[in-house]
DNA sequence: AGCACCCTTAGACTTTGTCTAAGGGTGACA
DNA sequence: TGTCACCCTTAGACAAAGTCTAAGGGTGCT
């Protein structure tokens, strides 16, 4: 455990925190000056490795990390702003899919994006 | 209509068709050697506007183009090699989202994405 | 034939992420 | 306390995917 590997910790830290990896480093640097990009990749790689954080790709753009790994959850994104806000469904999606429809696959995860517009960008 | 955009749709024809960007012009220039890449993006792009076809991220890297807009569907895709199946699950997930959780949004969409293994990687 | 329009082209540019070689701090051991 | 090895960090080069721009070329209209 270093400086540099607590400053990303504490960077992803909160609620519906769903940073790319530049918005960790600016935010890192603001703490720690000299922290380098790929000291951020590394540590980023290594916590989504050790299940810590997930990574989140809602859109074709840089990935996201979310530190909310401990509960499982899925996203609600906002189609124009790109907000996003972590929720949970009720039901299992894994449950819908029939045997017919896996195709052989052994199926282990399911990820399910919501997409709309938010209150600010609705109004607007 | 130009020769360029037909050989474009032409190659991204069939069901569980999911080519990137670079597969798209790959196979465009087999059917017509001078297409350029940019003309493969604007037809691409076009395309998505149109709503003939559907962009898929389901991984970081590119983004996919799938010809199977007309039939709302869902994907299944290797964790492994990535290959992916389109999937019909049963069930409404946009009806698994109580109010309390949609944070005010007017949700539209949904996508889910199922992962596992293909037979192929299961069985290696 | 001349012209305007728009599609296409080639390539430069941007963004996101990975890789590599060199530098530096920390603990282990004498 | 001095030396050493180890591994993390750094800076920057590199790679992949996609966007943008300026110039070239076809097509149809007049």
């Amino acid at each position: 455990m270093t400086a540099q590997r607590r400053v990303v910790a504490e960077v992803l830290d909160g609620e519906h925190v769903h940073l790319t990896a530049d918005e960790v480093h600016a935010r890192a640097v603001a703490k720690l000056p000299e922290i380098s990009r790929a000291t951020v990749y590394n540590t980023l790689g290594e916590l989504v490795s050790l299940g810590e954080v997930l990574e989140v790709t809602t859109d074709k753009r840089a990935k996201r990390y979310d530190p909310n790994a401990h509960r499982p959850h899925h996203h609600l994104v906002c189609a124009q702003c790109g907000s996003i806000r972590d929720v949970h469904p009720t039901g299992n999606p894994l449950a819908d899919l029939p045997d017919t429809e896996r195709f052989g696959f052994t199926v282990s995860d399911v990820e399910v994006t919501y997409r709309g517009l938010c209150p600010n960008c609705a109004s607007a």
